[in-house]
DNA sequence: CTGAAAGCGCTTACAG
DNA sequence: CTGAAAGCGCTTACAG
């Protein structure tokens, strides 16, 4: 790989009018300009980011710390933020947690330490006091999905409004035992899921029958469970919300094995589509959640922030989409 | 963040001896190393991987480079190689070329200058002359999914014998019109198939039904379009074969839109299985790829490639793994 | 067993 | 308009 100096050695100035040049970041007569634009050009030099980031002590990589990637939305927003930081010169580099805190905690570790100028995570909550210490020392940090901590920004969707207007809607749609698959409400999304819920439930006077676990619940297995803890707690169910995708394509089977129709018998929605609801046997009715808008924001508001001088960081910011109400067969 | 310098000076030695007592490659007095331990960790000291990398021409990072995640056996595999990078020590940059020769190349680019020390690709097949170059330019490559360089290593799965055995399983169910939903075969996975396939209808002597594209044809609508193809072609078909799983859930839809059912009047068989087949409403029959496995020894050989001495390079290397049929309600 | 020095490839005040 | 020099934070021969 040819080097600055080579390039300077082949045009014959100092390697600082080449950087200059390369830059733009001072004048550099044209002639010269040349000269060196046909030395970059013969040795097809390419800088050292590496030795760019130690000097200007930027990475221009910003790390993405999500539970997984597959059959969930943060496929799409992963996808999201590595095409839009591709877009404004940054480059990604991912994490996978399995939201398992240790790995997490792993992770950031590993990320602070030069490799990234700033995160955007969908976190555990497990690691508030490591992500807010590393926030503090300089490293942009925004949150995405999960909003666990006040203090570092976030965007997320309004996840309580998910679980109240889906009540409203299967209501509407004249259903009144109406069964929620939720996850652990010791994360943000799936508690407001429920505060959504119960409020509408409790407004409309309708009885709850919730299943949920200590567990994220974002596989197919627990979907499936849940749905026939649902049945079994009420017999009479003629509606069931499910947090994520999976879980809805989850009852759809369970309700399928136990010959009961969709809608006809039993309606379903999922509050968190991405993409998948369309493409069922039977069309899952979601509530479509704005994945690439949401990815491009936090990438847009983590690069501000890493961009912006020392002495004017922008201000925490608090983030809500809303999501909307895709109608499909299921309901 | 505290760096080797105020290491040194707390610990009242020189930098190059913290520097040994970290990395073990010295021997250093037992007193100095338990002053500089407690000095590292007084600081709470993180070396930085940028000065390490630029100093040792190493980065611990390998770059993968994938079409694109959601819905497709990518994700399975990216998560793969990044848990088990990150075993090893490494982490794991990402791009989505959504099989865009031009952002191919892009990435290509950023990759090779100081960000990675390896490369693991599915690639487009169009920037073979860039990636020999980057490999001749000393960075580890390792193919996966599709082998489009004889001379760079590759994982992939035997795509030949996917197309091959299950036309003789579809056969052996008493299918005599078996069509194909296939992509472009430009790409070596789904030229493959085709071929297996061809030759397994050749010796059956049986008249092909084959529906394809010049577009890569991973998406939803590409695979529906395909199956009406196919039913207009030849309104006797018995058997539908997808390339992938995204076609075969298109498939499904596709024939329960036209009242089709599936499997008594027609039998369906996905030869990219990657957790979803399991999933469905009308569970699907699929050649399972060994997806964690082939990312697990992608990330292997790159490694192994990026810590062999340079004049002791492993040589070029071609895996290829069997997918294994497992049999659902579709077929 | 440890220190002083050079250097990885770049950028950026500082002169002129 | 351009060169010489310092320095980002490390590692590694080279002495001693």
């Amino acid at each position: 790989m040819a080097t600055l100096k080579d390039v300077a050695r082949l045009a014959c100035v100092d390697v600082s009018t080449v950087s200059r040049a390369l830059n733009n970041t001072s004048y550099v007569h044209p002639d010269t300009k040349a000269r060196i634009f046909a030395a970059v050009k013969e040795l097809s030099y390419q800088p050292n980011v590496l030795a760019q980031g130690l000097r200007q002590g930027k990475r221009h990589t910003i790390g993405v710390v999500v539970p997984r990637l597959h059959l969930t939305l943060f496929a799409d927003i992963t996808q999201s933020i590595e095409s839009e930081s591709r877009k404004l010169g940054y480059a990604t580099l991912i994490c996978h947690t399995e939201d398992d805190p240790v790995i997490e905690k792993e992770c950031l570790n590993r990320l602070r330490n030069g490799f990234v100028d700033g995160i955007i995570i969908a976190g555990t909550g497990r690691n508030g006091h490591l992500l807010r210490d590393i926030h503090a020392g300089g490293i942009a940090v925004t949150q995405i999905v999960r909003k666990q901590e006040g203090s570092i920004s976030s965007v997320i969707a309004d996840y309580d409004a998910c679980g109240y207007d889906t009540v409203r809607y299967l209501y509407s749609r004249g259903c009144r035992e109406i069964g929620l698959i939720n996850g652990t409400t010791s994360l943000a999304p799936y508690r407001e899921r429920y505060n959504g819920y119960h409020r509408a439930m409790e407004e409309l006077g309708l009885t709850e029958t919730c299943a949920t676990s200590p567990m994220p619940g974002n596989n197919f297995e627990y979907g499936y469970q849940c749905t026939e803890d649902l049945l079994n707690q009420n017999p009479e169910l003629d509606a069931i919300m499910a947090a994520v995708d999976i879980q809805g394509m989850a009852a759809i089977r369970a309700l399928k094995d136990r010959n009961i129709r969709v809608p006809e018998q039993i309606r379903l929605v999922s509050l968190t589509g991405h993409s998948i609801g369309g493409l069922l046997e039977t069309t899952m009715t979601s509530l479509e959640i704005p994945a690439h808008e949401m990815g491009e924001k936090a990438t847009h508001m983590v690069i501000d922030e890493i961009e912006a001088p020392s002495d004017n960081k922008p201000s925490v910011q608090h983030l809500v989409f809303s999501a909307s109400l895709v109608e499909r067969e299921s309901s």
